[in-house]
Order: C-alpha cells, then structure tokens, then sequence
DNA sequence: CGGAACCAGTTTTTT
DNA sequence: ACTGGTTCCG
C-alpha cells in the first residue's frame, strides 16, 4: 500500500532486545514517575500536578519504550499541543538514550501530524495532497465574502463571529452535516448553510483552515474503515501530553487510534484546564477512566518547584473548585517566603512599585538571593495589562521582553511577502493574488478586481488567468492595464524561477525587489539624487523594512521556499533568542509550563481577575476555570511571589474602582503575608476627591481589604525600601542635545526637550510627552537607513 | 486615491 | 483609551 511505503516491515522483537541495555535513566526517578514509566501496556492516566515533573516522566516512558525494544521509534504517536513541547520532547528523549533520536516521526503536535496524516489521505475529503493551509487572515477574508454573497448585513453579522462559530463546530468534530438541531439558530440561523459553503469553497480552493487538520482526519477514519484499521495497528503506543486541553476531535482522534493495542498514555492535570473557551473539555480527563476500562491512574504528588507557602497558598485556592480529580501536592522542602499581598492605588502605582521591586531583587532582597533579570516573570490575566508595565519600564530602562505578542509571521507586511512567494510557487493561489494584486498601489481598484473576478469565473480559471485573459484581449486600460500586465509577467518570471530551482533567498530577494512592495513603507525619491537611498515614512515603515529584512534572513535555514511556507503555517514560533538578561511579561495562560524564580500577579481584581467575560458567558464554569488559571499562575513560581491589585484601574478608557479578586480570600492566611506601607493610603484619601467615594468605599469594604487592613495594622507602618544607586551611563548622556531629533523603537520619532542625567525628557511626535532613558534612544538619521 | 470623520469592538489564544 | 474599519468627500 502507498501510503505506508516508508513504514519499513515490522520485525518481530526479539526478547533479548527488552533486557539490553542500560537504564541509568530510572535513577532519580520517584515511585509513582517510575510507575509511569514502566506500566507500558494498557491506558494509563499520568495525573501530574504543577512542577511535579511530568516531562521528565513521561519522556523517560518514551526512552524506555524504544531503549528496551518494546517499540520502534516510528511506531510511537506522541501529541503535544505547542511546538515548543514537541521540540523539548525531542530533545530530552535524545538526551535520556544519549543519542539522537533516529526518527521520531509521529511526535509532534496534534496540527503538524493532522497534516502529515491528511496528505497521505487528501483525496478521501476531497482535497489534493499538496493542499494549502490557510491563516486566519484568508479565513476572514473568505468567509466576509461568502457573508457578504449571502446577503447579510456584515455589521451586524461580523465575518469573525461567523469563524467563532465555525470553529466551535470543527473543534467538536462537527461537519455541516453533523451540526445537531439546536445549533442551527446559529449566525442568524444561516450559521450551518454558510458553514456547508465555507467547506465547498475550501475545497475548490484547494485549502483547509486549522480546524480541517483535526476534523478532516477524524472524518477520514470515521469514513474508511481500512485507513483507520491500518494506522490502529502501527501505532502501538501513543502518548498525549496536556490532555486537559484536548477537544472534542483531538478526543475522537486518539479514541479511533487506540483501539487495538488499547496502549495510551495521558499526561495531564484537571487543574490546570484554562482552555475551554477554545474548545477544551475538561470532560475528556475527567471521564478517562470510564472512556478506557482499566486504566491505571497514576497521581504525581510531589512538586518539585515552589516553596511550601506558595504551594499551601495555590492548593488553598484550586481547593474550591467543585468535581476535581483531586490531587494533594506536597513538598519536601520546608524553608521560603510567604506568597505576598500588596495593595496599590491604581495601576500606574501598582507597575512603579513592581519596578521597584525588580530593581530590588536583582540587588538581594528580603533573604532572597540576588536574581537576574531572566529569573523574574509578570503574569498578566489580559494582555492589555502589559502596557502599564512596558511604559513603565521603558521609562526606567529596565530591560523587558513580552512573550507570545503579536507573533512575526502574522504581521501585515509578512504575509504580504508571502504571499508574493506563495503565487510565484503556484499562481493559481486565489487568496494570495486577492491578498496583493493593489499592494502595492497599481491603480487597480474594486471595479478592476471585479472584472478580473468576473473574467476569472466565467472561464472557470484562476484570477491569475483570469487576468491574463482581460490583458490579452485588451480589456484593461489605464494605468491599472500596465500595472497589472506588469505584474503578471512578474509572476511568470518568478515562477520560471521558481521551475529552475533558483536559490530561494535570491529568488526571494528578487521578488520583494521587484514587486516594488517596499516602496510602500518609503518617501518619494529624492528627485536630485535619485539613486539614493531611500528613506522610511515613519517609524512603524522602518520596522516593516526591517521585518522583511528579517523574513529574508529566516530563510536561510529552509531549503527551499515550499519548505519555509509549510513551516510558517504550522508553526508561528517567535523565535528571537536573546542573550541579554530581561524581565518577562506574559499572560498567565501564556506561562503555563513555565516557571520563574521571582513571579510578579499583578491585577487581582474582581472584573479583571477573575475576568467578567469569563463569568458573564460561561458562569461557574468560568468561575472555576478562572481560579485554575490563578492556580496556574502561583505555582509558576519557585521561591517568591507577589500578588497586587489596584484600586482604581481604567477600563475601556473610564475610571472605574475596583474590588480586591475574590481568589485573595481564598488563599491560605497562613501562607500570605500582606506587605506595603500604609502612607500610602493616606496619599490615597487626598486624590479621592477625583473619584467616586461611593464606588471606593466598596473597595475598602470587600473581604480582601478588611483582611489586608487588619493585617497592615497589626504590624504597623511597614519599612521604608532601601533604593538602589543609578547608574549613569556617561557615554550615552554626552551623546545627545537638547532639540535634537531622535528615534525610540516604542515611541518612534521625538524632539528632545531636557536632559537630565542619563533621562532625556522628550515630546514624541505621536506617542507625546515622555521621560526615557538615553540608552533606548538614537539619532533620528541613524533610524533611517532603508534596507532595500 | 488619500485623508478626515465616524463608529464599533476590545480583554484569554495555539495551531 | 485605542485600534481598525468603513464611509464620505475633495
């Protein structure tokens, strides 16, 4: 059979391989991990909760079912749900058998191998095996067009709400069909009808969105008895990490798989489910037992990472969940801090503070060892929480990185490139020509797009050829005619190119170059000097140059330009790598995994955190999967941890007052200590004039404040904090002068109004008034520098 | 076609 | 408050 060709036969294993080799790998192994690792047969549940090392075990299951021959490596299915996992998988599974691993072909994440897994079998959905995968970009952009088609107003039925719904089918395993009765009122009761067309269009297309790589392969077994049965018997042992996070498809998926070797490994941890918004069921974890008749269920208990007070405090908090597996983590250490509690007056106070304490902590602080910027985390509920503490930040020079930001390859001027790549491969990409056949500006608008699609369909051809017809014939005048006919032949070319095996950064190189998008984001040629370089617009231009720059410079480790965009789809890494020590701030559902020395919880306010979205949609449900993300974000942390709200916090731009998070209260008294000087509150009382006293009072009545009161007095007025000496940084204050133009990578482009040590005081031409530190400035001419 | 004026949605997000 | 989108006008 085809579709097998590089399965090589299977071997009958011998008994000698299962005795021989070494296993240094059990030592420092505890009795439960070790029972992980050596019950291979059957359905196990691995339930490991924060920092108990479940990596470390269930890797150590991989190594030890290859290193004593139960299983080939290509034999054992292994899903992750990030990336990053598979990646980190890979690497200590090499690491425990001391070599690399030779082909570990089916460990990776549930999408990469959904795509593995749907090529071989494309033509069963309907599809090609060279299908594209679309982003959300695409996704939008064809689904606003079929809204559009239908005759629905897009305001009130926005295109992202049709996707929402859509997507919601497709993570349970839903194909139109299969949408159940009470669903159909959906999307202004044209949800499913729209949905059906959605998939037909795909389909035309070529394509599948993320979704389509689950449901497309659930669908497959589902439908092919043969094709499943095969892949049930090669894959003798599957492994899945976060099961927790697995939805409804992902569930089918392994349940069609696992039928006849009845041999899967689940890792996971009811308590940190934080994804059900997205589709997760929480259900699949607690239900295995049920699911998988005499499964081993196997409890990791003892954590490894945090100190006894920050564990007393997150399992004191995970605690009023209802319909837990339960867990009851314990620690063998006995030294540490208490999880401590500061209240602040609004957020700009609560990012000073934490500015403060970073630059603390990196001096000793407390008992606590000197920490390096690396070691310390922010975990935020919402992202938009994190530019209090970049503004801050900046303005102290405290070195900072955000982690799961915007990601590179889906910002705009990317995508544009690459969807130049993708037409010069195949220039029958519909989406791609649609993306930018005017970007940049050729003077074709709405009008000749729609001659180009009506010309396009009536021949039954793509919209590459169907503009290639409307040239031929004459039919497109103007500028727009000569613009268009030029960049047709562009596309030819590269594509001749592309046929010639041309080296695919030149190739790359050339098409950016000659596609003139880069002139976009540039000033006019200077008309003196023509040949010059060219300058960028702005300072948002010169970081889309620069980002293109970068895009040229990610291809060098691809071998070709079919390979890189493949890559992109599946995997949308951030990959800068710095070496500088930084501060980082994320989302708690970005840390989970992670973990820090020093973590910083800033934003415990009822609204905020717990979120009222979470609450309003979902009710308890949410409730209960806000409180595991508290969970999550308390045992992130090692050895110390602050937990912060504010008073008054600014809301979709009104002030609002606000009520100390409920998780607070449900925090073991013993192990918070509540810090922070009550003067403060007395500076407090004399802005509250500004502010709704009704509202405040509220706020000073909440459980959390009584407590924290009561505490504040008991001790009395805290200690003054001891500041750190500033170092001036001579070099970068003699560097500038006062009305000098200048360019900040966050701000853009400003005048400089005062120099005051190593601060300069500059008026930001958009961004406005700002104090910033020298070292995070340069000359404006210096800014400039066009790359292409 | 580009700019101004207006309006709505926004807070979790991987693949 | 801020962004991104759309619409209306010169």
């Amino acid at each position: 059979m085809s579709e097998f060709e590089d399965f090589p036969d299977r071997i009958p294993l011998s008994q000698q391989a299962l005795s021989a080799r070494p296993t240094t790998y059990f030592d420092g192994l505890n009795p439960p991990q070790r029972e992980a690792v050596e019950t291979l047969d059957g359905p196990v549940l691995m339930l490991a909760g924060a920092g108990t090392g479940k990596t470390k075990a269930l890797t150590t299951r991989i190594a030890h079912l290859l290193n004593t021959g139960t299983a080939r490596p290509n034999e054992v299915l292994a899903v992750t749900f990030t990336n990053k996992a598979a990646r980190e998988m890979k690497a200590r599974v090499a690491n425990l058998l001391g070599q690399t691993v030779e082909g570990m072909p089916w460990l990776g994440t549930f999408h990469s191998i959904g795509v593995k897994l749907l090529r071989r079998h494309a033509e069963l959905v309907g599809l090609k095996t060279n299908f594209t995968i679309l982003d959300t970009d695409d996704q939008l952009r064809l689904l606003k067009q079929l809204i559009t088609a239908a005759n629905i107003d897009e305001k009130r039925w926005p295109p992202r709400h049709l996707a929402n719904v859509i997507d919601d089918w497709k993570n349970r395993a839903l194909t139109p069909e299969k949408v159940p009765a009470g669903d159909h009122g959906a999307f202004n009761h044209r949800g499913v009808e729209l949905y059906a067309e959605y998939q037909t269009r795909l389909k035309t297309l070529n394509a599948c969105d993320f979704g389509d790589l689950l449901l497309h392969v659930v669908t497959i077994f589902q439908e092919n008895e043969d094709v499943l049965e095969k892949y049930q018997r090669w894959f003798r042992y599957i492994l899945v990490d976060e099961y927790q996070d697995t939805n409804v498809a992902q569930y089918l998926w392994l349940r069609l798989l696992t039928q006849t070797h009845k041999n899967i490994c689940c890792v996971g941890d009811d308590d940190q489910s934080i994804y059900g918004w997205r589709g997760a069921e929480v259900g699949n974890i607690l239900r295995f037992e049920k699911d998988f008749p005499g499964a081993r269920v196997i409890r990791l208990e003892q954590n490894y990472r945090s100190t006894p007070h920050i564990l007393a405090a997150a399992s004191s908090v995970i605690a009023a969940n209802t319909g837990r597996l339960g867990k009851t983590l314990f620690t063998e250490a006995t030294e540490g801090e208490k999880v401590r509690l500061i209240s602040h007056w609004d957020g700009e106070d609560e990012a000073r503070w934490i500015g403060e304490e970073i630059e603390a902590l990196q001096g000793g602080t407390r008992g606590m060892e000197p920490r390096g910027l690396n070691d310390i985390a922010i975990l935020v509920r919402a992202s938009h929480q994190m530019r209090a503490f970049e503004d801050r930040f900046l303005t102290i020079g405290l070195p900072y990185r955000v982690i799961g930001g915007p990601r590179f390859y889906e910002r705009m001027e990317i995508r544009d490139a690459m969807a130049y790549f993708r037409l010069a491969i195949s220039r029958d990409d519909d989406l791609a020509f649609e993306r930018i056949y005017n970007k940049p500006k050729r003077g074709l608008g709405d009008k000749a797009f729609q001659k180009i699609q009506i010309s396009a369909r009536s021949n039954g051809v793509s919209l590459y050829e169907g503009a290639k017809l409307l040239v031929a014939a004459g039919e497109m005048g103007g500028k727009g005619g000569k613009e268009l006919a030029k960049l047709l032949d562009g596309l030819d070319r590269w594509h001749q190119m592309v046929l010639d095996a041309r080296d695919h950064i030149e190739l790359a190189e050339v098409i950016i170059d000659e596609s003139e998008y880069p002139e976009m984001y540039m000033l006019p040629p200077d008309p003196d000097q023509p040949e010059k370089p060219r300058k960028a617009r702005d300072a948002e231009a010169a970081g889309r140059l620069e980002n293109l720059k970068e895009l040229i410079k990610a291809l060098e480790s691809f071998e070709n330009l079919q390979g890189f965009l493949e890559h992109v789809s599946l995997v949308m890494d951030n990959a800068s790598e710095d070496e500088e020590e930084k501060v980082s701030i994320m989302t708690l559902h970005a840390a989970k995994g992670l973990e820090f020395p020093a973590v910083f919880l800033p934003g415990w306010e009822d609204g905020l955190f717990p979120s009222q979205r979470a609450m309003d949609e979902t009710g308890l449900k949410g409730l209960e999967e806000e409180r595991r993300l508290a969970y999550v974000g308390l045992t992130r942390a090692e050895e110390y941890a602050v937990v912060s709200f504010a008073q008054n916090r600014q809301v979709f731009g009104s002030w609002q007052s606000q009520i100390p998070s409920r998780f607070i209260d449900e925090m073991d008294q013993d192990a918070v200590e509540v810090i922070g000087d009550a003067g403060q509150h007395a500076t407090a009382e004399v802005q509250s004039d500004l502010y709704d006293q009704a509202a405040r009072a509220d706020a000073y009545n909440s459980p959390g404040w009584r407590r924290l009161q009561a505490r504040q007095s008991q001790r009395g007025m805290s200690q003054p904090r001891e500041t750190r000496n500033v170092v001036i940084d001579l070099d970068a204050v003699s560097a500038f002068t006062t009305g000098e133009r200048v360019f900040h990578d966050k701000f853009g482009y400003g005048t400089i109004t005062a120099i005051e040590g190593d601060k300069l005081d500059i008026s930001f031409e958009k961004a406005g008034f700002k104090k910033v530190v020298a070292k995070f400035v340069k000359a404006a001419a210096a800014a400039d520098d066009v790359p292409f």
